[in-house]
DNA sequence: TCCTAAGCGAGACGGTACGTCCAGTCTTCGT
DNA sequence: ACGAAGACTGGACGTACCGTCTCGCTTAGGA
């Protein structure tokens, strides 16, 4: 097959500014920042990237397809951690995962990703395949690992191992307001590996103690 | 000293419309299961409601307070199981919520109800003083009782407890649009009471199994 | 037929601002005659008038039908000649309409009014059934009663002298941009009653000298 | 010295193009008959031409001066008619104006026109410059002819009388969005060379009449 | 019975942001 | 160098709500 074969004709026109593009995603960062999540609007965001309104909805369409995209440039940087056991793995992403709910920012933008996901599948499904996903698919091989060690049972439900990882600091964020720091993740991973029932005659499950009262 | 000094005069002038007032938190529930939470404008309500745009406002102030106190007739009744056993208890437990989280309105309230917290500090707190408190209040209870029981040890961190069980299905609710059924919940569960580590010699995890993949 | 037949129920709600009308007309009127006709905007109009631009669009609905009421405003007071001679109350139409196109502010309106005439029936029929059928009943009187006094004949086309009177200091304006004044309309109104032509013998149509050229 | 100091150097590059520049003009001019003058934009133009914007700006700058230089195609082939009669001549202009004031597009057309030169001086001066002066031009000869005939007296002020003639028609389409037939173009020519008033014991002056009431 | 006070439905108010549209300019490639 | 394409900044457009305000009307208690 010839290289030309591909058709994708060569683009015509002038071609799109990467720098308005840039310029705006930073706007909108920004913006986040300083004002919160649904205090931004296009016209301010066009107005900071110094670019006109029809630029950004040319491109993006929404404010909420823009701050995914936007949020995207935040997010980045999972860890794939490899300890050689699965609770190294864990804690060692439960070092970004604080990283992450530590930044001031991160409620309005959670939240406010929260509320447009709900609004609109279109944000929903992008949010989803974007970083969601790719946190999942790094904590999933952590578990698949530790299955394949023996640290976990064969059937262990991967799901709802996940969800027991994710949810609680996502939980405690949105809904109580309360900080997540290093200490409660170690108590999150401590229960999901071993559970709070006391083993026969011991107290080995004690790891699970002392996290601040919501 | 006159008799009238206990204050609390009597009011004076028209006293305010009971049919208004409930008509306002109909209207307000209905168009929420409608049009979703952040679709739902004042103007929206008070016409609903057949009732002027002041009422509203002189009786609430804002969308986001009237909201939480229209959830709060919808969220009503949280069970105070007392089965005999932790794992009873919450399994009871698990059966409101996933009547909850069944409702398809949830998703929409729920999430519109994040971001309303999170812009606002007076709405985050009186959604976290009303019912978020009291569903962490029976938890609590629960957990407790437990401890009591000897079926917990005694040391454990009761709040990193409610957030696991908490947590897993609103973040799966919000985040992953994916549906909690009791099989999912009779999941967590297991996991939080036994973990997923296998004991010596056994497979007693095997609870945690099959909750559909996300 | 009792007073209360006819309908016309009392006005519910806010009445409307006559302040804010009258300031919008104001606001009309200073920037048509600043920036000219169609350089002002609504958006404009309302800052100026210190008034939400939804106020203006309720009670106007288009710049243009906005626009010819201010105009109104402007042009007021038709004179009404009864000298005893159909020249000498054509002559004192002359004065007002002179000092109408005096108005330096007169072409920018005018010619913006016939533009949004061009573009909506709804602008033509207003400003027509407004003041040229004002100006026009008035100039038809005169010429009646010219007609009866004999001193023009039984059959005159009323609507052609009607034209042959507006029709050229409005021409001098918007089409050649130049300056109408009363020496130029005492030789329409002279031309108008007594042609140009040479009576046999005499040199009556005399009067129709020396306008300035174009 | 160089060769090249002649000045008048070869041009370079591709020269530009007759077809686009016709294509442009041919645009312009459908869009103006199909949509009205201010309902077409240069977007459109270019589109309708197949051309590039950045080809209209190059050579004409605006879209009214663009559209002076349509309407110059439309108007085009004055007759210059020499009868032998004043009144003849008349009558035969009154016939291409009639042709002109009878196409539909025209009153659009020349609303626009209006207001752009009011806008504009440049567009004002070009257009003033353009087929204005031409139907001057015709009109002051055939007035000369008839002075140098005697049928017309010595000292008549030219200008007033083609505003005579100029002004009733333009001013019956743009104002009163009435038609212009060659009945009123004659009573116009009638008026404006015998005059109202009747002749000492005739009724000469039963030319002007019976135009259609405004 | 009237007076005074507050709540009521209605809807206009000053604002702000929306998303669309077009003007006029700029930047690329192809001719 | 010119032409087609089309992205760019800029800014007005008309719409939709926001939360506030001002009407006239209703509904009570106290005079």
């Amino acid at each position: 097959m010839s290289p030309s074969t591909t058709g994708a004709r060569p683009p015509r026109g002038r071609p799109r500014s990467l720098a308005s593009h840039d310029a705006i995603l930073d706007a909108s960062i920004a913006l986040i920042r300083e004002v919160g999540y649904d205090a931004v609007g296009m016209e301010a965001i066009a107005a900071r990237a110094g670019v006109g309104k029809a630029t950004v909805y040319r491109w993006w369409g929404s404010k909420e397809l823009l701050v995914v995209e936007a949020i995207g440039r935040i997010v980045r940087a999972i860890p794939e951690p490899d300890t050689g056991s699965v609770e190294g793995d864990l804690l060692a992403l439960a070092r970004a995962t604080t990283a992450m709910y530590g930044d001031p920012a991160t409620t309005a933008l959670l939240s406010g990703l929260v509320a447009a996901m709900a609004r609109s599948d279109a944000i929903g499904t992008a949010v989803r395949a974007g970083f969601v996903a790719e946190w999942r698919a790094v904590m999933r091989r952590v578990v698949r690992r530790g299955v394949r060690r023996g640290e976990l049972p064969r059937g262990v439900g991967v799901d709802v191992v996940l969800d027991l990882l994710s949810g609680p600091p996502f939980y405690r964020t949105l809904m109580l307001g309360a900080p997540v720091d290093h200490r409660y993740l170690q108590a999150v991973v401590g229960v999901v590996l071993r559970g709070l029932a006391p083993r026969t005659g011991t107290a080995r499950a004690a790891t699970a103690r002392r996290a601040p009262r919501s």
